[in-house]
DNA sequence: ATAATAGTTAACCATATGGTTAACTATTCG
DNA sequence: CGAATAGTTAACCATATGGTTAACTATTAT
């Protein structure tokens, strides 16, 4: 049975939710880089590119390896794995609520009160 | 060819990262619902989670039908396919760029100037 | 030892986010 | 009609986000 730890997809879908960020990993998923690297191509400070890099670490999606003065970040797919699957998860609901869509508008609509229907999960 | 609006994709995982807009998602992927059917389980106000519910709108992920005076709130997949997919694709990368980690821990480490290697799309 | 390089941390700023309560619009019920 | 119901909009507040420049630490090079 999947978790999915709702802090973790918070980390997860908000740090994936910037250009940036998502440009950082794209660039990371060709090669391991250091901090200059991957600043190189945006038009922002360096500061800047620390704290997304800093974001994308805490939310696990890259680690860190210090050598000597220079920050190697590599790529961690671990929660995109779970992201995805969260997404995966429902997407299946929802292409299926489709079909529940139709019943529903075929139905004599009792929608006045449809509080009874809370047999599952929250 | 898959496109990636960048635009796009900010406003879906963006909608994404927030606990209380996922399982809004998660409860109308069982079936649509009112505002307030949505707004009952949630310790939050009544104009919370009308805000929520604008967010994931204007994000694409749920369209409004109007019925009197309610308001029937149904699933739209299309942004979910696009935010799957988007992970999907460079994490095939990602799980290649292990063995890219691999190869390139072995190599002598040309590390001081690894510029050269931006032919793909930044 | 000094200077250059790699990167972070600190302080600050503007705007966005997530929540509140109060007031409002629109529809339905009696 | 008037009252209740469904929901939004407005004004406000606290905190988060994404950026800046300046100052700092740590490592490497001369």
């Amino acid at each position: 049975m999947v978790n999915y730890s709702p802090a973790t997809l918070d980390a997860t879908f908000a740090a994936l939710a910037d250009p940036t960020r998502r440009q950082i990993l794209q660039r990371l998923s060709e090669q391991p880089q250091r901090v200059t690297d991957l600043a190189g191509p945006f038009a922002m400070s360096l500061p800047a590119v620390s704290k997304h890099l800093r974001i994308l670490e805490d939310a696990g999606l890259l680690t860190r390896r210090r050598l000597g003065r220079e920050h190697h970040l590599q790529l961690e797919p671990a929660p995109l794995r779970d992201a995805q699957s969260w997404i995966e998860h429902y997407r299946r609901f929802w292409e299926g609520s489709l079909d529940a869509l139709a019943e529903y508008l075929e139905k004599p609509t009792p929608l006045t009160k449809p509080k009874k229907k809370k047999r599952k999960k929250t």
